[in-house]
DNA sequence: GCCAACGTTGGC
DNA sequence: GCCAACGTTGGC
């Protein structure tokens, strides 16, 4: 199983707006950039993906999970763009900011960071476990 | 709201 | 195939 993080702004679509739409869950789509495209076709249903809030918060907020594999993008014609379906899991027992991320050396290394951009990107497994850590306080 | 970073587009 | 122009993302 592989781990992962995708971006949201949380006044286009949150964290809690994720948790509306239940076990369905719901299309990532609208995404027009191939690294991010190339990480959904990677995905696996069941991969565990952590729910970022880009421009309002800057946190990690949730976790999420992989419930339909990479599929056309139904916001457009265009056959290159492709989105899988994700669901909510459980939300952190505190969000982890990004701040935080930037100050543990250990996570120096993750996308978050260095590609700042990159709006789906991979989580090795060491990050997600440390992220995971700074969640529950310890 | 500004602007740096960076990906994409299109002219040559 | 290069690179300048342009658009978008996202932190501040």
């Amino acid at each position: 199983m592989a781990l992962w993080l995708m971006k949201s702004e949380p006044d286009v679509f949150s964290w809690d707006d994720l948790v509306a739409k239940g076990s369905k869950g719901e299309e990532w789509d609208g995404v027009r950039n191939y690294q991010a495209r190339n990480n959904m076709k990677a995905m696996a249903i069941g991969d565990r993906v952590f729910f970022y809030h880009s421009n309002i918060g800057k946190e990690i907020v949730g976790v999420a999970e992989v419930c339909a594999l990479a599929h056309p993008d139904s916001t457009t014609d265009d056959p290159r763009w492709e989105c899988v379906d994700i669901r909510a899991v459980e939300p952190l027992p505190r969000p982890v900011t990004l701040a935080e991320v930037k100050d543990t050396p250990e996570l120096a290394d993750m996308a978050l960071v260095k590609s700042m951009r990159l709006s789906v990107q991979p989580v090795t497994e060491e990050e997600w476990k440390i992220v995971c850590r700074m969640a529950r306080g310890d």
